[in-house]
DNA sequence: AGCTGGCCTTGACATAGATCAAGGACAGGG
DNA sequence: CCCTGTCCTTGATCTATGTCAAGGCCAGCT
């Protein structure tokens, strides 16, 4: 089981929480105050952090590694929502939600490092704090974008549009061609997270490639065009 | 095209807007200032609000009617996000986000009448106002929430589940056997919000007419049975 | 009453993507 | 080194849903 523990305030865990959005903005004072209630823990690959349902009391850091965000359906398949890398938080917009339970399952797609925040600690601070209010609510309407951006993914797209969609998302901007991306998901994952099936998946590359839009070499996926691949999104 | 007029402080509009979740809590003070900067107008069928990429300047108060969400595709098709009817809010998410312009475009589905709300006006408020924050936060978040909840319908169920889970949606807790459901929406509108064509709509209801899980009369469904309806997402 | 134009339904057919099945590549363990 | 399991790819089929086409129903107008 996950033994999350006290972090001691040299810890470089705790600096690069400070660094982030929804604490940069925070007082000296209020920051310790609330590092005080942080606590930390590795997570091995495969472990479950929370399921949904589950009440939910804190939200968390991704201080190393990868968390998935997913959903099981009623068949016991899962489909990824989203996967948060390093310097990422998740689950912070569960703590004003109505039913104060995750709405989504997490679970550790690699080795990891969380630091894990007690939500009623991050609310007190929030009302002496505009600023801070406002950063979050940034933060969380940018996670409400994200959605409307995958809803729409997912509905008005076919597989390849998506995949390319998806791909061009981990590029720059104005970055010159030719470009390569590195895949940070295992095929497997990526599929669910585009909500197809792998063999899909490993079909829509390879049709990608065969028409020279991309380039695949395991998991570097050089684009030699970017306009070639946006035009995949137009159909 | 539209013309947003100032508001009569006796109007009963800014009366129902007053008694409205994200307003509710504001003191009468903050209120009349606020109010003093609302406008509203009527729109016509039909009519676009605001379309995609359109700066955002404004949120909205749905006074009477129906106010249509929806992006558009590639090739000129609609898909409808949500319908909000009256005594809903819209767009308040996207003061906050980074780019700020509307993700989707907003028409009315029928004669509707509107209140228009600036937004800077509105967060003008929320800096003194911690309480008025964590009713925005609640809100928005609540939005994210609706999403994951599409999100999941739209990918992970097939079209009658996605149609008995919006049915379900409908149906108040702990309500008896039978209910009776009225569908505020055409066919057609339903349809694109389900993520189907209105020929699949038709089909599914009439499978689910034909297995005695609903009964059909117009825009009223009557389900007999709840649970058999339940039974239908479980596919 | 008779038209007209929406909107919905139904049937026949097409297709994207799922499913099933087999095999290849590769890493880790004995 | 060979085994084993995992992950990925590829091919052959199946199926849910889309597409196309026709017709029915009804409201509102002339």
């Amino acid at each position: 089981m996950l033994d999350f523990i006290a972090m001691n305030t040299q810890s470089p865990a705790l600096h690069a929480v400070r660094q982030h959005y929804l604490f940069a903005g925070l007082s000296q004072s209020d920051f310790n105050g609330l590092a005080t209630q942080m606590t930390y823990s590795p997570i091995d690959k495969g472990e479950v952090l929370f399921l949904r349902g589950d009440t939910a009391e804190n939200f968390f850091y991704v201080v190393a590694g990868q968390i998935e965000l997913g959903l099981t359906t009623p068949t016991g398949e899962k489909k990824v929502i989203e996967v948060f890398g390093p310097n990422r938080t998740f689950a912070e917009a569960v703590t004003f939600m109505r039913r104060n339970v995750y709405p989504a399952n997490a679970q550790a797609l690699v080795d990891s490092t969380l630091v894990r925040i007690p939500n009623q600690a991050y609310v007190d601070i929030l009302y002496g704090n505009p600023d801070a209010c406002m950063r979050l609510l940034g933060d969380v309407c940018q996670h409400l974008h994200a959605r409307v951006v995958e809803l729409e993914r997912s509905t008005i797209h076919n597989a390849r549009s998506r995949l390319a969609s998806y791909l061009l998302d981990r590029i720059p901007q104005d970055t010159a061609n030719p470009v390569t991306v590195e895949l940070d998901l295992p095929r497997h994952v990526l599929a669910s997270r585009l909500s197809i099936k792998p063999e899909t998946l490993s079909r829509c590359l390879r049709q990608l490639q065969d028409s020279g839009t991309l380039i695949i070499e395991d998991r570097n996926v050089t684009v030699p065009d970017v306009g070639k691949l946006r035009e995949q999104i137009q159909i």
